[in-house]
DNA sequence: GTCAGTGCAAACTTTTTGCAACTAC
DNA sequence: GTAGTTGCAAAAAGTTTGCACTGAC
C-alpha cells in the first residue's frame, strides 16, 4: 500500500501479467499507447490519444485504440469517464483514492474536488464480493458563473414584461 | 425537506419556474417528456422515451427530445448518466439523496448499491458556491462472475501450456 | 507456421444541424 | 404578428465491424 504501483515500469508490469492471464499477446502498440495513457495527465480522449502518438512518430490504428483502451479498463489501469455526450474520456488510475468531480449541469465544466473528508467517506465503502478497482463521485449542479448568468436573464425577461 | 417535490405535479411545476426564467416557452412537448420520463423507473434512453411516447399516441421528433432532455438535465429534473459506452441513459430524480452503482469493468453491470453509511458519508460533503443538484457514486471493479470467468480462463491457459 | 492482432475502409449508431412549417406568447 | 419550437431529413461525430496483411508465440 505504501509503495507506487503506478509507476510506469509498473503498470507495464501489471498490463503484462493481465495478458498473459487472458491469453493475449503482448504487442509493441499495446505497450505504446499504455505509456502515452500515463503520459497524460487528467482525462484524454481516443483522439488525444492518437495525436500524442502521432507526435511520437508511432502509428496506432483507431481500432486498435479502441480495443487497447478497453482491455486497459479491464485491467484497471485506466478510468473509463462518461461525462461527455458524445466523446468517451479517460484518466489513468494514478493512486487507489477515490476521485471527485463536480460538474455543471448547464456549461459542463468539469472540477476536480480535493476534499479529504470526503476522499475518505467514499473510501470506508467496501462492498462484498466484488474487487473494487477505483470509485468516482460525481457532484452535479449548477457552477456560480451559470447561476449568476441565469439570474441576469431572467431579470433582463421580467424587466422586458414590466415596459 | 419532509414533503416530496417529486411528484408529477411538483416537477411540472418547477419546470414551468424554470422555463419562465429562462424565457422558454411552455409547449405541450415539453411536459408530454417529462411526464413520460418521470413515469419512468429507473434509466432510460432517448429511444425509450420515444417509444413511450409513441404508446401513448404522442409523437415527438428525435430533435425535440434531446433539446427537451438537455433542458430537463439543466432544471436539475433528470440525472444524465454516463455508464454505457454508445447510449446515454437518463434516470428522474426522486430525490436529493445521493445515488451510487457498482459497475463491472468487463460485462458492464450495473448495480444499484443501497447502504446508508455511503450515502450519509456522500451526502456530508457541500462544496461552496455550487448549488449541487445531485451526487452519483461509481464504484467500478470486477464482479464475482467476471471474477470467477477470469480465473477459470487462466487454469485453461496454464494447463494448454503445460500439455 | 499459426492465429491473434493490426490497419484500413466501410458500416453503423447516436447525436447534431438546417430549414420550412407551426404555435405559444 | 413574431420569434421560439417542432419535425423531418441530411450531415456529422464516434464507435464498431469485416477482411486482408502482419507479427507474436
Amino acid at each position: 500500500m505504501s509503495e507506487n504501483v503506478y509507476t510506469q515500469e509498473a503498470v507495464a508490469n501489471r498490463f503484462r501479467d493481465f495478458l498473459a492471464a487472458n491469453g493475449l499477446r503482448q504487442t509493441k502498440e499495446r505497450f505504446a499507447i499504455l505509456r502515452a495513457a500515463y503520459d497524460i495527465e487528467g482525462t484524454f480522449t481516443i483522439e488525444d490519444l492518437q495525436q500524442i502518438l502521432l507526435l511520437q512518430r508511432f502509428h496506432v490504428s483507431t481500432s486498435t485504440l479502441y480495443n487497447t483502451t478497453l482491455l486497459l479498463v479491464q485491467a484497471n489501469l485506466l478510468i473509463r469517464h462518461p461525462f461527455s455526450s458524445s466523446t468517451t474520456h479517460f484518466e489513468r488510475i494514478t493512486d487507489n483514492k477515490p476521485k471527485s468531480y463536480q460538474i455543471c449541469n448547464i456549461c459542463h465544466r468539469i472540477t476536480h474536488i480535493k476534499s479529504k473528508d470526503l476522499a475518505a467517506a467514499v473510501d470506508s465503502y467496501h462492498p462484498r464480493r466484488f474487487g473494487v478497482s477505483h470509485r468516482i463521485l460525481y457532484v452535479y449542479g449548477t457552477c456560480p458563473k451559470c447561476e449568476s448568468a441565469m439570474r441576469k436573464k431572467l431579470k433582463q425577461i421580467k424587466n422586458s414584461k414590466h415596459q
